[in-house]
DNA sequence: GCGACAG
DNA sequence: ATCTTGTCGC
């Protein structure tokens, strides 16, 4: 939390961030049942046609308890793992939680985004922090989120009469300009491209590991077959 | 004090 | 986040 308040005033709200990005990353996480277990995995697409030009995956175990507001340390390890392994660097970052639409204004894209020093925003799927009117059904209408007075995100509708997201500024991006980005990514769903190739992605290496596991448990890292034989 | 609470 | 049955629609 002091890392938090630490952390915050490097936060750049100057520029108005890439207009037009060639490529943009979707980061997120994957948990497994105890827990125990995570998939970090981090995906970059081409942003005009939206195809995937690169990824990286990453097991480990959670570093942090889930706690609300506190959620980035328990995240941020692993993605950051998995964006080291990248070949490329991506021109702007959407993170799958908040950014400045946070307790302390320090969400994970904000955190991300002042590690690596890239454009970064937020695209949560639930509130955490503040109040809103329900924007028109319209795919692109929105309204302001609000927490204690002031604009810390907006409210958007991606589809005709679906549920909105929660888009927030998290490093060297306007709100306006993350709409527009976040708009860009929603062509045919509520999510973000990106968040949807990262998603799956760290879904199939988490299935992966956990299989793993399991055959390992099953012969106990021994030979197969050994434990069967008599004694 | 009580409830709410990104993933 | 993950679990989980059925349901509605292209």
């Amino acid at each position: 939390m002091a890392v938090q308040e630490e952390l915050r005033p490097l936060v750049d709200l100057a520029g108005p961030g890439p207009s037009a990005p060639a490529t943009v990353a979707g980061l997120d996480v994957a948990y497994a049942e105890g827990g125990d277990l995570l998939a970090a995995a981090v995906t970059v697409l081409d942003a005009r046609t939206l195809a995937v030009v690169d990824s990286a995956v990453g097991v480990g175990r959670p570093a942090f308890g889930y706690v609300p507001g506190l959620f980035a340390f328990r995240e941020l390890p692993a993605l950051l793992a998995a964006l080291d392994r990248l070949t490329t660097t991506p021109d702007l970052l959407v993170c799958d939680g908040h950014g400045l639409a946070h307790p302390r204004r320090f969400g994970l894209a904000c955190h991300l985004g002042v590690i690596t020093g890239l454009p970064a925003i937020g695209v949560a799927k639930t509130p955490l922090v503040g109040v809103w009117d329900q924007p028109s059904a319209e795919r692109g209408s929105w309204s302001s989120l609000r927490d204690g007075g002031e604009v810390v995100g907006r409210v958007l509708r991606t589809r005709d009469g679906v549920k909105p997201v929660f888009v927030s500024v998290g490093h060297r991006m306007s709100l306006e300009n993350a709409t527009a980005q976040v708009l860009a990514l929603t062509p045919r769903y509520r999510l973000p491209e990106t968040t949807r190739t990262a998603d799956r992605l760290c879904r199939d290496a988490l299935a992966e590991a956990e299989q793993a596991r399991w055959l390992a448990g099953q012969s106990g890292h021994q030979e197969v077959g050994r434990r069967s034989r008599k004694p």
